[in-house]
RNA sequence: UCCUCCUUAGCUCAGUUGGUUAGAGCACAUGACUGUUAAUCAUGGGGUCCCUGGUUCAAGCCCAGGAGGGGGAGCCA
């Protein structure tokens, strides 16, 4: 590295500075400026160039012959330097950069650059979604979110899943998960009609009404009846007025299907999956965790006492990895919710009886101050379930699971299959889905058909719990929500 | 979709019972300052008080409608 030309040095990125602490030698970096001081004898200049949370600083003398540029140096301002890393002379850092050739690449002026040497709330930096990654809170989120990404990638990797692209677009509406997004090539102002008046679909693209996808669930369960077991990682679609901290229209969600599982070993997979994830963040995340931790820490004392988090975010997320989930079945939650204090209290708002779905306060009650940790709930009436779930002997429950974290509700849903074909017929004819719709998911359980379990992990809600942030929104690049569509 | 709260300078927010020329911190400009950490200090510029209508001698403040946003609920991942 110890090159003497400076024009063609190579670029380096600052958290490999910070790495290697290269005192003596020479580098180039290229970055955005953070913040700029100055007094009457030195100027700092700190630039983040994303690779890290930590700022370079750049320590500019004014006898230096580009002192002048100066002026032009702001917050937001993209510069490249070349120079020589020392040992800081103040505190703070441990290394800094001695400028030799400091050159701004885009200005940013000032009075119209949004972002600011301080904190800003996350409703202005939803708006300024474009340049909220060159905050430390959202350039730490991104990388979490990179992080845990290639996480999953590797968990399933190792253990000899095999990622499975199910589509985007699909034409079955029978995957039953809420209402869907049109895909269609038609002219809204000239609709082909049918006699009756209906729009005649033969005529747009695929030739039959088509929507984005609600989950790769059921496609996946084909991908694993042939490989064995696959994994699905993929944007997913909900039409849904959902207007909360937890829902995006559109956001990433992670569908394992194993074939020959059956739902004791579904929830082994979702618990290993889940303390996996959370392990490898604090095994290789620890500085972008410490700022997010810092955040949680300092939004915590703002809360009421009574709404305070006891644990930090770290203590957190060591607490999951750490202690097992708690498994019991829904007739179990139901006994301890009706002989909670709340409820002979009626604090809650909604009914607890054997039948219906646990509302959010319900299973608040069992994650945050029953059981204290995340908690995994099966066998759920087959009433409130979706068609497709394992029925079980007793002929009321279904094979299902949810896995419930604390702050954020159901983070995992999942179950054992129907591979019965006649109850799955029966039970999808009573949903109000035509055996004609899904002929091929009948088809597996036609030909060589075995019992498999699989579940839907959505990526955003994970990132939620890993980062503390507490708005879904916050933990995606760019949010789709119902009117919200920006950038 | 329902409930609820909010909208005042580029940002974060204060603004009393309706009363003269609407304030602060940060940001920005100028100057000062021996190495700063969101530096500090001084001075200065900066306003469609979300929009529309109404009540009133007088509205940032009260009333009605609308728009946008936050939180909670439902639905779910």
């Amino acid at each position: 590295m110890n090159k003497t030309r400076m024009f063609d040095m190579k670029r380096s990125r600052i958290k490999e500075l910070f790495l290697s602490q290269p005192i003596g030698t020479d580098v180039k970096i290229c970055g955005w400026v953070r913040t700029v001081r100055s007094n009457k004898n030195v100027s700092f200049i700190n630039i983040n160039d994303g690779s890290c949370v930590e700022n370079m600083q750049v320590v500019l003398s004014p006898d230096h012959a580009d002192y002048k540029l100066l002026c032009d140096i702001h917050t937001g301002t993209c510069v490249s330097i070349e120079g020589k890393i020392i040992e800081s002379q103040g505190s703070g850092q441990s290394i800094e950069l001695l400028p030799e050739k400091l050159m701004i690449l885009g200005k940013a002026d000032p009075q119209l650059y949004p972002l600011q040497p301080k904190e800003h709330s996350l409703e202005f930096l939803r708006e300024v979604a474009h340049l909220r990654m060159r905050t430390s809170t959202f350039g730490a989120i991104m990388r979490l979110r990179h992080a845990m990404a290639y996480a999953i990638h590797k968990f399933f990797n190792d253990r000899g899943f095999f990622y499975l692209h199910t589509p985007i677009i699909t034409g079955s509406d029978a995957e039953g998960a809420g209402a869907m997004f049109r895909v269609t090539t038609l002219d809204f102002n000239n609709l082909p009609l049918n006699e009756d008046k209906t729009v005649n679909f033969k005529e747009d693209f695929f030739g039959k009404e088509t929507h984005l996808t609600v989950s790769g669930q059921l496609e996946g369960e084909l991908g694993a009846m042939s490989l064995g077991q696959i994994y699905t990682f993929g944007p997913t679609f909900r039409a849904e007025n959902s207007n909360t901290t937890r829902h995006l229209a559109e956001f990433w969600m992670i569908e394992p299907e194993v074939a020959f599982n059956e739902l004791q070993e579904n929830m082994d997979l979702a618990e290993e999956f889940l303390k996996y994830l959370i392990q490898y963040a604090l095994d290789n995340c620890s500085s972008d965790l410490n700022f997010l931790n810092a955040r949680f820490i300092k939004e915590n004392e703002k809360k009421k006492q009574e709404e305070r988090d006891e644990m930090n975010l770290l203590q957190k997320l060591e607490f999951v990895v750490s202690h097992p989930f708690e498994r019991l079945t829904y007739t179990d939650a139901i006994e301890i919710l009706k002989s909670s204090a709340p409820y002979k209290k009626k604090k809650f708002q909604y009914p607890v009886e054997w039948g219906v779905d646990l509302q959010s306060e319900h299973e608040r009650y069992l994650v945050e101050k029953h059981f204290k940790k995340p908690v995994i709930l099966t066998d759920y009436p087959k009433a409130i379930k979706a068609f497709y779930m394992k029925q079980s002997d007793d002929g009321k429950t279904v094979k299902a699971m949810d896995v419930l974290f604390p702050g954020i509700g159901e983070i995992i849903g999942g179950s054992q299959r129907e591979d019965d074909i006649e109850k799955l017929k029966t039970r999808a004819r009573e949903v109000g889905i035509k055996d004609e719709d899904i002929w091929w998911y009948l088809d597996i359980r036609r030909f060589g058909n075995a019992p498999h379990s699989g579940f839907g992990l959505g990526f955003e809600r994970l990132m939620l719990f890993v980062t503390g942030m507490s708005n879904i929104r916050d933990v995606i690049p760019f949010p789709r929500t119902p009117k919200y569509a920006e950038f």
